[in-house]
DNA sequence: GATGAATGAGAATTCATTCAT
DNA sequence: CATGAATGAATTCTCATTCAT
């Protein structure tokens, strides 16, 4: 699920202890923290690099520039462009499953509920790393079966799983009046999906109110709401 | 100097042949008949490599070689990779746009107008190039603004319009209740944008029945459908 | 995916280690130094190729032979082939700028002191890079501009009034008679000039005794020399 | 000295005369005359073309276009670009030996003779065609030593021996009182050539008169005039 | 560990030359 | 004869990857 770690990596944990009577100024971390902080503006530079400009085009002058480092280095932390790639959408989206896995605290409504969650996810998808992050991954997924099965595995049937718990719970109250959506939660996320799509070809065309679609989406399945 | 009688040239030759028996009135291919051969051969080619590849790992080497061209012969009809890449998009675009005007014979529910529309646009979609173009449009949409345009100008806004007037004429038929759908045409159209997308990324996975999805969907708009 | 030792690789490694016996103080060339040296060797490799070939029919690849660098090499010290060639032509010559404007002691006649100077930038030029290097502005001036302009600037304009100068200097002390001549210093160039392309161009058909002619040319100016 | 006529070329001056009772129109020459037309219009446009941008870097597809005529066409009068270049300063360049051979009316003083021809010759060079032609050699002839063998038999040895004709008569006369200078005719031509040159590549910097100059040169050699 | 100069395979593009029409 | 579409060798330039310092 995770790679192997890299050769260097590794060695980095695991030598390094500074030579005895050398001192110590910089406390434990310094060597180590150093390195881990390097990886991190690495991986953030490339995550910028690839979005803008896909895996092809994405030259590793530009990451190393971006990050800071020599064009070297990147190597010492990564093996090639390929698997830098691959172990970045992972890295990038571990985050991301964390949050879907540490659900929602059951309150209130089903639709408040999904219209909190669909929300929050909204909000931090459009117009975002994140968002963009998802075209990249339609956009390369083909030639990189691994990260397509990876999104698969780690982001899409974790989220569709609780979707479809979601809707289970929704159509068990009552909230939710047409049982065979259960079978195609794909559904609820879809307006989401196209609104993240949206902003990154159209948005200069026609904005899109992602917000309020979503609104108009749960209407049509939770029933329009009374603005009482 | 140059010059080889070329595996192209041969096959070319030898396939002109008329086959025995056939009307030999037209002399063959006229030479405007054979460069417009020629070129539907280099869109077609480009246009498969360009799906599988992407626009920046797609070699024009492997264009010619699968349009049974030389190299040099693309750029009798293109000008560089880049344009050609915009023009094909173009070409391949327009007989859709053709179908999405030559519209819809308003007979019977606007359900059934609906799902007729959106079953055909589907079967032609999904598994298809078509498909495929779709997808490649999300991803290189941000580095070729001009297709980014062009395909909103000519297919986004035109379908949206399309259904937007539809769904207007539901509501009006009193078939559709929630009059904020018109707002949101997406909103119709997003699980088959979804399905789409999830045939190309992850079909093997999970397997998506998209016209069920479809049926599902338009339950979820025009209320479900009695069995009887 | 890359790498071999390459040819000049290992040339280089060979040739550095210093010879047995040969004091090893500074160890062996800095990373600065090398690099000079390796753009000095390409400047070098190039001019010979441009001189021999001209601007549009030399190879990139011959250059990076001859100055046994990998072609990429190249692109590190010049932006590109136009580039290249101009920054040559103002490399090459500089050095022949700093000579023109360390000008001449003031001793003797001026026609000692003319004859001194033109025989010398004869033993120069003839047969040499250099005066290969006039021919080959002349050749490739109206298409690099820049470089005819520099050439103008750095050489030609400060060359014609050193002239100048010499033959007022001249006039003044009644060694030529002829004052409309310090109008054309070109005059007193002009055999010199004809004489370096003379040998580029005619040499294998009538040899030219450029010293003599010069002789001559200065005997028209000065007044035959008597014998005595 | 004329290379093989071309196939084309004698297969033109050969047949082709107008089928027997075909209407001839247009004069004896029809074919013929067009075949030879179009020649002229690729010598013409093709001497535009390598004057303007050197052997290497035209295009024959330039060449053509600036004809008016097909590239297939060329083939038809040329073997190759390189024969074509070889020829084409033959073809340019025999017009200007017939001048030098149809040399003086020998009348008035060898100083007006001399004045009347190089005053001509610079009126005919300067800012023309012919001027650039003589740069064109210069640039590309180590390339095409049979262009420079070409130039120094039929222009350069005709034109020096009749310099050094008029010189000898000249001194004959009195008019010229340096010996020597009958050994270099060199130096008679060499400001006009050095104009030459000049107006190709400084005439933007600074002007040259060049007769003015060829005066004040002629001046030295057989004095100054009198201005009575 | 870091660096970045060096490498050279690879890709786009050009253009002289050929040849079917 | 003329044409110009087609060819593909040749050339420039890029960039992932390596490795000496």
């Amino acid at each position: 699920m995770r790679k192997k770690p890299t050769r260097a990596a590794v060695a980095k944990a695991a030598s390094n202890e500074p030579a005895p009577g050398e001192a110590v100024t910089a406390p434990a971390s310094s060597r180590a923290t150093r390195a881990a902080k390097r990886r991190a503006a690495i991986v953030e530079a490339a995550m910028e690099e690839f979005i803008a400009r896909g895996f092809a085009a994405t030259r590793l002058d530009d990451i190393a520039k971006r990050a800071g480092v020599a064009k070297g280095t990147i190597y010492l932390h990564f093996k090639d462009k390929e698997s830098m790639f691959e172990e970045l959408v992972r890295i990038v989206i571990v985050p991301v499953v964390a949050r879907l896995t540490a659900l929602p605290p059951p309150t209130g409504s089903v639709r408040d509920l999904i219209e909190g969650i669909a929300g929050h996810f909204l909000k931090e998808m459009i117009g975002t790393r994140r968002g963009d992050l998802v075209r990249l991954i339609v956009a390369e997924g083909p030639r990189f079966p691994s990260v397509a099965d990876f999104y698969y595995r780690e982001v899409v049937s974790r989220g569709l799983a609780s979707m479809r718990a979601l809707i289970e719970l929704g159509i068990a109250r009552g909230e939710i009046h047409q049982n065979s959506l259960a079978r195609y939660p794909q559904i609820l996320i879809a307006p989401a999906m196209i609104a993240v799509i949206w902003q990154s070809l159209f948005a200069r065309h026609a904005p899109l109110d992602a917000q309020d679609m979503l609104r108009v989406h749960l209407d049509l399945i939770f029933g329009e709401r009374r603005t009482t």
